[in-house]
DNA sequence: AATAAATTTCAATAATTCAAGAGATGTTGA
DNA sequence: TCAACATCTCTTGAATTATTGAAATTTATT
């Protein structure tokens, strides 16, 4: 994962309706959710919803696919775990104390 | 962790500055690094390096604590493993292909 | 072809964020 | 207290981003 796409996947979690999204499209799992199903998971407009799927499928986060008449969104799961990976071993290098807060090699945190 | 916190993280982190700034003070461990340092190291003047420092702390990100004359900012590894927990554990339900990518169960991402 | 459904695009407005520099604040030592 | 240093705050203007509703696009049905 470069700098560059770690940095627009960033900017992509950090909106409340976007992170929504993504939660409900990572439970959703490779399976997926129309857009419109999307919208009304999280209680935004059809036109909100899509300015937000856009915006998440441009950072990667999620990737969509057209099934006859709906637009079928999914969790990139690959490139999330790119950016975890980032965050953890590029960013952070490893550290100790953060690979234990990730219920790797220990429990450290809440 | 949650959700407030995590957003608000997640936009520190999604700027270019930010971002450097936050790499050069994990590398520097402990220790930390003082305000000025940091900004030269990432080609800031000091108002912008303030002005991004503030913002990080804010978030959580990082901590300062004065000394002297100086004000020594530090990483904060426990919120930045919390984040790395909340993106793995709760954001994306410890999806099996997401832990792979991490280097903890196995590696298949570059 | 006409209609309906699902989604996107567009335009306008509001809100937030960024960058740069001037000045203010707090700290130390003479 | 004064001077030097490190950092922060404030202001301004530019740029980006979010929200809303209406209109347009794409696909399926009759």
């Amino acid at each position: 994962m470069k700098e560059k796409q770690a940095l627009s996947m960033f900017g992509a979690l950090s909106q409340e309706t976007r992170l929504q999204v993504v939660r409900y499209l990572v439970a959703c799992g490779e399976e997926g959710a129309p857009a419109g199903q999307v919208g009304a998971q999280v209680n935004a407009s059809s036109s909100r919803a899509s300015f937000h799927l856009a915006a998440l499928e441009k950072a990667g986060v999620v990737s969509s696919e057209r099934q006859s008449r709906q637009i079928i969104y999914r969790a990139d799961f690959e490139n999330l775990g790119g950016l975890i990976s980032f965050l953890l071993n590029d960013c952070c290098g490893g550290h100790p104390d953060i690979r234990a807060c990730c219920g790797l090699d220990a429990e450290c945190c809440g």
